[in-house]
DNA sequence: CGCTATAATGGAAACGTTTCCAGTTGCAGA
DNA sequence: TCTGCAACTGGAAACGTTTCCATTATAGCG
């Protein structure tokens, strides 16, 4: 293994220019960093990033806390940070939360392991305690689609996301309009489903609509949501002619119902997910988009920032989209 | 920030007494230990990891090579690593190759970057090049989707896949079959694409029918091979009744091209893919199931067992399944 | 030509662990 | 009581860097 002295000692040096010219300090010579660089280029060595860390007080390494790692939404927002936390030269440790008590167990484990130099936290809240904690050992964290007022965070505005979806059901005509939402989150404590709930019903208030109770589902489990969702509203009498999902996933389930009960959008029914997951396009389902590569891109570009300003605390709120598909699109027969 | 001294002086013992009792070695009475543990809890020592890495010549980290981490199959096979590593306490490092020259960029930064105790490598294919310096270096690796004859490899057995789709398209009567493969990938050096192609001609041919060089479309990328085979077998005279593709994203692509056209399945035409990724269920495509999740458990746990025996090099070939669903489930009128 | 400020340089100390060696202690057996 | 061995313990050295301080060389200036 061949080690900075190695070459300190070939090039006829001390340890102390060799580290200089690795890290481009200043105060080398020209002359002494070619030669100390050919010797690099010689010997082929290569700074262990261990040994780097120790001295500098630093880990390279950012954590990244999000559930279910393997949904798309959460896939797309992970590309992001991945994205940019590598191109910054940060290593990236995933903390994939698939049950509630994980959560507190990674937060734990980010706070004390001294792992990391900075965190981002994917849609799961954080709570004043950890806030606290967070701030008490100097770790920058930063948020993505979840929010704390002390904490720089990356949202998407729910409620609105929740009023677009429903404006447009109603552009089209409709105004028996149902929700299904999605509780599986509540356990994580997300609330989003919360927010775009809030987004309808005011909409609906807006436009002279009461919101008819019997219309609104809350399931408790993504595609699982929209099935026991799309079963239940077909029992009601009278049935909705709309359908307003909580996610892409759960319209999913919705789909899935209807297929066996022979029903098909945009005809029989009119369905708006949201999200935009790839899947929407091919089945022509309408949505509300969210910039998921972009929430992480920002989310880690704020910690970077913090990294080297700590007080630098920002709420970036990103815009969400319309989609327009098949899904809501009635065709005069 | 508290460190193994503090502790030592608090407990009245030496550092390396507090550094058995943190690595469970032998040799600490139980008295010692209690008194220590409850220093340790006193004092809310954590042990500095990058330190611990330093003198124990280990990073604890591995690293994942793979393309496009964000299509469903290496998300699938990076669940699985991703479990099987952190569970083992191992840092998971991933290198996301998305343009053909990072492939050779983070085989080189792996093996001279001092930064991995082991690597596994996705679907990418090893150069005997490559092969020797990671042997020279003593950097264990292991394949998942792909195979070298001197490194441990998870595969699926590609031939035996394309001919058992094909065999299902010959059982459910049809004759004239297409097949539309997926190049996108040869410039990354994947080869699964001619595999499932011979197993598909190899399978026509052992059923009495001769392979029809005018049904054979090789895309280039991904949902626009789908596209592109589509369009063109459509143009060909006869058309073929059923499309084996190479992959469930390649179906997606005739999908949608059908739609466009006003064709479905299963009457208009039969499809099958290849891999089950989620949305195939929802579209009722006819797959050959991967065990992705397994795969990449596997793979994982062969390079943990490689880091303790160097030499017990493995390959092993998981089972195919095919996964029937309506796109090939002619339905007589 | 001497003086001073500045640039360049060497190398010791530090980062926080693990590991190993040299003791020390305690106890069984004679 | 003494001997020998095993169990336990302390702490120095080592891991491979960075950083800082002391020192030397260089250049600019009057």
């Amino acid at each position: 293994m061949v080690t900075i002295r190695d070459v300190a000692k070939r090039a006829g040096v001390g340890v102390g220019t060799v580290s200089r010219v690795l890290n481009n300090s200043a105060n080398v010579s020209a002359q002494t960093r070619l030669q100390v660089l050919a010797v690099i280029d010689e010997l082929n060595f290569r700074p262990n990033p261990i040994a780097q860390r120790l001295p500098r007080q630093e880990t390279l390494t950012i954590g990244v806390i999000l559930p279910f790692f393997t949904f798309p939404f959460f896939v797309n927002i992970l590309e992001g940070i991945h994205a940019e936390i590598s191109e910054a030269g940060y290593d990236l440790l995933v903390m994939n939360v698939d049950s509630p008590e994980k959560s507190e167990q990674y937060f734990g484990k980010a706070v004390f392991g001294r792992r990391f130099d900075g965190v981002i936290v994917v849609t799961l809240p954080l709570s004043d305690q950890y806030v606290e904690l967070f701030a008490k050992n100097d770790l920058p964290v930063v948020l993505v689609d979840s929010f704390h007022p002390q904490i720089s965070a990356i949202t998407v505005n729910n409620v609105v996301g929740g009023a677009l979806a429903t404006q447009h059901l109603i552009d089209k005509g409709h105004t028996k309009i149902a929700y299904i939402g999605d509780n599986q989150n509540d356990l994580f404590g997300f609330h989003t489903t919360q927010l775009r709930l809030h987004g309808y019903q005011q909409t609906l208030r807006d436009n002279g609509i009461a919101p008819n109770p019997n219309w609104i589902f809350q399931g408790n489990q993504g595609k699982g949501s929209g099935v026991q969702g799309a079963n239940y509203l077909l029992s009601q009498d009278p049935t909705p002619t709309a359908i307003f999902a909580y996610s892409d996933t759960v319209a999913l389930g919705v789909v899935e119902v209807a297929e066996e009960r022979g029903l098909r959008y945009p005809n029989d029914f009119a369905l708006i997910g949201f999200d935009d997951i790839e899947i929407s396009q091919y089945i022509g389902l309408t949505t509300v988009r969210q910039p998921m590569q972009e929430m992480g891109k920002q989310g880690a570009r704020q910690l970077i920032n913090l990294l080297a300003h700590p007080s630098d605390v920002k709420a970036i709120e990103l815009p969400l989209q319309l989609v327009e598909r098949k899904s809501t699109n009635f065709i005069r027969g």
